[in-house]
DNA sequence: ATGAAAGCGCTAACAT
DNA sequence: ATGTTAGCGCTTTCAT
């Protein structure tokens, strides 16, 4: 191999200098609505697909004061739900011409160097997907005039940041109420993590609604929306002396762990057994393995939310309601 | 709530005159093993950090030829695979230093408006997972010295860049011999797609396998390595007037669905009813529901070689072996 | 419509 | 060890 180092792609003054014009001109060749002949843009852009080049987005974002870069932290990348929001964001934001820098990782704190780099490449916006580090990286980006989103979770030491979440209340009331109406009577909750504003906004919506339909509080355990967790939750619960009809887990992540736990450890079938819901329609809650009842937080709307805000700068709390569907999880017959 | 305008940050000039020093001072501190005394050093911290400052990537970059952003192109976030390896990539990569610019989409062509961006933001090196665009790009990095790396598959049009698979051939054929060990005669393979050097190399060591114990080609139907891709390649396999009595399907996401038509549509009982195994070795692929023999792709061994290739700038070709694990899915008693 | 020149925030070579 | 100067590749006045 002859060169390690590669040889550096062309700049506008190496086009400027082929096409015989200045600098600025091939700057205004590739600016939309420039004022420039037709005669000398077609030169430019012949040289520059001669040479093979590109503007330099880094360097123009140098002047323009924003990099068209969005910071995405993403703690918990193995929940589909906030895989499948991903997916339709970046597409989403790309088609607007900003695209996705990336720092996945649950042991990315604020203080941490690699959510600080973040900071330092200049990002226009930043959205907090599924990640507990919040106020003081918030209150920076604040500060440095970069706005931030957070997405199904909202952060109340964080009063600059925007926030789009699902209808948690309306959904674990509906839930609570679907339950009953299905006959359950021993319910339980599995809460996710204790700092998540969205396991709390469940847990109310669905404990208040028990209360208003006269039952007392539910059994409860953790499963810290993982996997793990939720297994282990899931044995907690049905190796209590009287142990829960129905199981409400604060999202479909845990609650298809605690579905498979029922059924192989403790060998109760889906609905007539245990009645087990969810939360975020993830599209395996519709595989027939599966089946579960879940309520649905529609990923195209919160995604359009998140880009209105990351975009307009808005600290807006958008809200977008969903819709429970009914799968065999909790049909007793 | 003063002002919507963002005001811009510091720059290291600010710094400088906060702290009665060169802007070049400040540059040094921040620089590590340059030549500042500690007295300075330390006047430029305290000044720096009261007014929050941050060196800015970006201009870094432009002076010193690289960014540090790694783009990314993964094509099908949706199977598990890929998610999993990036997610490790992204953590090993942010530990060196280096952060991922991401583009996501199966439609991603390389003449595609997203994709070309990636080049305007001088990425350092590109990593191409799962996804069909190949020797245009792959030509165009070449030409400006950006390394380029296939994750999981091998671009025999790209021949400068380089590429870490897993032990496509070996693992087939080890796939191919438990499924005769097992008893199992008359086999399926489930294609991914047509033009995907891992489904190929997958195929032929399957089938070349079978014929050295001396059986005929196998059935074959092709999936296209989606889920209802998968479905209807399943249906299409057992309505056979002769089903097969084993499916090797080119990977994991695949083989469960084809677990699940099996059982839910077929009646089929994994294993006695029908063998079925996978390729990857998925987190999914262990759990009760499915207990699918795979073939493990090592994502922490394939990742240390991505990092490695992305890294060094080498276009070398590693081939990482995996095992076979066997579960339920392939025993018949 | 076009070119010359200034400057975005930074690093590096060159003085001192 | 520190300041001065010259760019990195681009956009943007300001002339013309």
């Amino acid at each position: 191999m002859m060169s390690l180092r590669a040889r550096k792609p062309p700049s506008a003054h190496d086009v400027a200098r082929r096409a015989g014009v200045s600098q600025a001109a091939v700057s205004r060749a590739f600016t939309e609505g420039a004022s420039i002949s037709q005669a000398t843009r077609a030169k430019v852009v012949r040289a520059a697909s001669v040479l093979g080049y590109r503007p330099n987005l880094l360097a123009r974002s140098l002047i323009k004061g924003h990099s068209g870069i969005i910071g995405v932290v993403m703690g918990d990348p193995r929940n589909p739900f906030y895989l499948a929001a991903f997916e339709a964001l970046s597409e989403r934001l790309a088609a607007a011409g900003r695209h996705i820098l990336i720092f996945t990782g649950e042991g990315n704190a604020a203080g941490d160097v690699p959510v600080q780099d973040l900071l330092k490449y200049r990002v226009d916006a930043l959205l907090l997907m599924s990640t507990s580090l919040s106020s003081p990286l918030a209150r920076q980006c604040h500060a440095e005039g970069i706005s931030v989103v957070f997405f199904n979770r909202r952060a109340s030491s964080a009063p600059d940041a925007g926030s789009v979440t699902g209808a948690n209340r309306a959904g674990a009331q509906m839930i609570a109420t679907h339950l009953l109406t299905q006959g359950y009577r021993r319910l339980a909750f599995m809460a996710g993590s204790a700092d998540s504003s969205t396991s709390r906004e469940r847990e109310t919506g669905f404990t208040d609604q028990l209360a208003a339909a006269g039952l007392g509080r539910p059994m409860r355990a953790a499963g810290h929306f993982q996997r793990a967790g939720a297994i282990a939750a899931t044995r907690e619960l049905l190796s209590l002396p009287a142990p829960p009809d129905a199981i409400f887990c604060a999202n479909d992540h845990m609650a298809l762990a605690a579905m498979e736990i029922a059924r192989f450890e403790f060998g109760l079938a889906a609905g007539r057994g245990l009645g087990i819901v969810g939360f975020d329609d993830i599209e395996q809650a519709s595989w027939p393995s599966f089946g579960l009842t879940s309520y649905s937080q529609p990923i195209a709307g919160m995604v359009d939310a998140v880009t209105g805000l990351l975009l307009g700068g808005t600290n807006a709390h958008a809200v977008i309601p969903g819709n429970l569907i009914v799968r065999g999880s909790t049909r007793r017959v």
